[in-house]
DNA sequence: AAGCTGACTTACGAATATGAAAGTCAGCCA
DNA sequence: TGGCTGACTTTCATATTCGTAAGTCAGCTT
């Protein structure tokens, strides 16, 4: 990306996408529960379970995720069961899979075990494994360094101090 | 993604990729420093300022991603001026983008404010607008609910309790 | 009506992250 | 040689976040 430099120093960053996104989902435990979500959990005691946290945690991040939308509780019953509610992902939740896929793949790259790849996800129509990857709206593949960050149109400004 | 359900029990996500990633770099300090570099950002100053936190946060943040190898140090010397440290995105570091675009990408759509997206990722070389999209290795798109997940080499399995 | 189980909540303490304010340190410049 | 500035570090206090352990509550089953 280019240094805008002196013109970056008047961007306010109080309203960043990225700064909103992490407030939402940004904390290691919710985005572990969402990476459950997307694995098929969808019971409380799963989701603390699976994602290795105690269950104050996951009540309060699975409270957040669902007041943020990106879950929602649906009644559910099993045969000769209660009914519960169960926590499924809405499409606000689903449209964060990017997000996941894009940390995997780094954790995959850099961060892996000896072994290799915990987990390995495929494109359930013809079995290739699924990447995040850059691409620009002409539909080319965007590399390194070739990427340009300019003001949109809800950038907010700071006034310079007066000097 | 499928519900492996009883077969998903026995994954351990103690070395999840996912989880590794944020380890390294999940806190919000830590994705807002890794923005700012990509944004152009090189002195300290100019990351605590922009990212909005203290000094002594951004100094620990510096520290633990240079350590993770994200960021290196590298002497830069101004006219005029005394020979300074600046840090730079290494390989490791740049390869991020793919999730920092992601977050942001999610972020404008579901949690922008009124006015729209404060900045704009374009592809410098045709000037369109980047997005992290999901593909698979045979160059289809993957859309919402169209992957699965199954396990990888490093996996590693959960002993069931006896009984 | 009592038992059982899943889904939480409460209580408590420890670890981590962060901010404000001030102090330290190293060189280039005058 | 002293000043100045960028780059940190130190100190102190607060706010989150998390884990453990235990308690609560609601309904379906018997």
């Amino acid at each position: 990306m280019s240094d805008l430099l002196a013109e970056r120093d008047t961007w306010s960053m109080a309203n960043c996408s990225i700064a909103r996104t992490l407030e939402i989902a940004g904390t290691r435990a919710a985005m572990l529960i969402l990476r459950e979500a997307f694995f098929g959990t969808r019971r409380f005691d799963d989701f603390a379970k699976r994602v290795g946290i105690g269950e104050p945690a996951a009540a309060a991040r699975l409270k957040e995720l669902t007041a943020a939308g990106l879950l929602e509780r649906v009644p559910y019953q099993e045969p000769g069961q209660r009914t519960r509610l169960a926590y499924q992902l809405t499409e606000k939740g689903r449209d964060f899979l990017p997000v996941l896929v894009a940390l995997r793949q780094w954790g995959d790259r850099w961060a892996a075990g000896e072994d290799g790849r915990p987990v390995v996800v495929r494109h359930r129509d013809c079995g290739a494994e699924v990447h995040a990857v850059l691409r620009c709206d002409e539909g080319h593949d965007v590399a390194d360094g070739e990427t340009v960050v300019e003001p949109g149109p809800g950038l907010l400004r700071i006034t310079p101090d007066a000097g």
